[in-house]
DNA sequence: CGAGGTTGGTTCAATGACCGAACCTTGGGT
DNA sequence: ACCCAAGGTTCGGTCATTGAACCAACCTCG
């Protein structure tokens, strides 16, 4: 049977009967969980997800759209006069730290000799295990309450701003400061 | 500036010095994931990939040559005249499961209702926590001794004989019986 | 022996996604 | 009036994915 619409090649894993399948049609495609990533870091604004992540005009502005439509990430006029809108995170995306932060472990352990971030809960300075939580307190850290650490190797000056400003420590959601004035 | 190497679009997210980054090179690609699923499910010969997730049989052929240079899948002579491999999953596939299991979680609770499938520790029969833990042992459970219980929900009689063999309750990594014989 | 089946692929044309560069728009600032 | 910044859209060219067809080694059955 053909249906209409001919999505081909397109985001949906059409004969899968599984959570994980769902999962990947909303964010398995290119740059989507970068995108994800850096908003969890803080980063709100077009021009910062555009220097930072080195992704096309077109294609962050199609990921941006997919993603505030599937309530990822929220819309939010933060200027009137030039109309200014951020794409914050929503709660459906925090959800998803878990995942990237599990991902980012196999990335290190496997593929990376140096490591570039550490995690730490804030509260007391521990730094936190396999799934964001605190192995001091025991609980489960709330993703506000994570801070990124820097480690060495991770490369000094940076070219764009974004980078140059996650080179301090910062909670996890705080937004980036790249005041260019 | 037109490189020599025409890579444009594949694989590599030159700019990014992060983990997750280096992981979504690796296992990023359209599909990818869900042949590291069916790899944990006990999925092993290219004919049972190729029914189970309904992809392309180029494309199959491309992801199981890339993920066994990755060392993710292992090629594996199961037996001479007619020599056939399988492709079994390795222990860093196997490390995947978190990612995998919290990505599911994800999907299941933002974009889906039912519950398709639970997993108990198979020692105590305990459904397992977000991350992989068994809540009553208190210890994290290892992949082998994860048992994956269908529940309703889940499409009685399939079409295809995987998606049959996988209608009974069994241990991940445990090879998935299809003889068609 | 030859026909047909099973497994595990490769090849190919068509279609869709992605890329980078150029352009556009709204609203300041000077 | 002119230029700049932010946040896009448009467009031609390239790359990836798709589905269907083809290939080949080996086996089994008549």
């Amino acid at each position: 049977m053909v249906t209409v619409d001919g999505m081909a090649l397109g985001k949906d894993y059409a004969t899968q009967e599984c959570s994980i399948a769902r999962a990947l049609e909303v964010i398995g495609e290119r740059w989507t969980m970068l995108v994800i990533r850096d908003a969890l870091y803080g980063v709100r604004r077009y021009n910062d997800f555009l220097v930072h992540l080195g992704i096309p005009r077109a294609v962050l502005a199609a990921r941006l759209q997919t993603l505030t439509a599937e309530g990822i990430l929220e819309k939010r006029r933060y200027q009137e006069s030039p109309p200014r809108d951020e794409y914050v995170i929503t709660e459906r995306g925090i959800a998803l730290w878990p995942t990237l932060r599990s991902l980012g472990i196999w990335g290190r352990e496997h593929f990376q000799e140096a490591r570039l971030r550490s995690y730490r809960h804030a509260d007391c300075g521990t730094e936190l295990g396999t799934y964001g939580e605190c192995p001091a307190c025991g609980t489960l850290v709330p993703v506000a309450d994570v801070l990124m650490v820097p480690e060495p190797g991770l490369s000094q000056d940076p070219a764009d701003p974004v980078s140059k400003a996650l080179l301090k420590p910062k909670r996890l959601l705080e937004p980036v400061e790249t005041t260019s004035a």
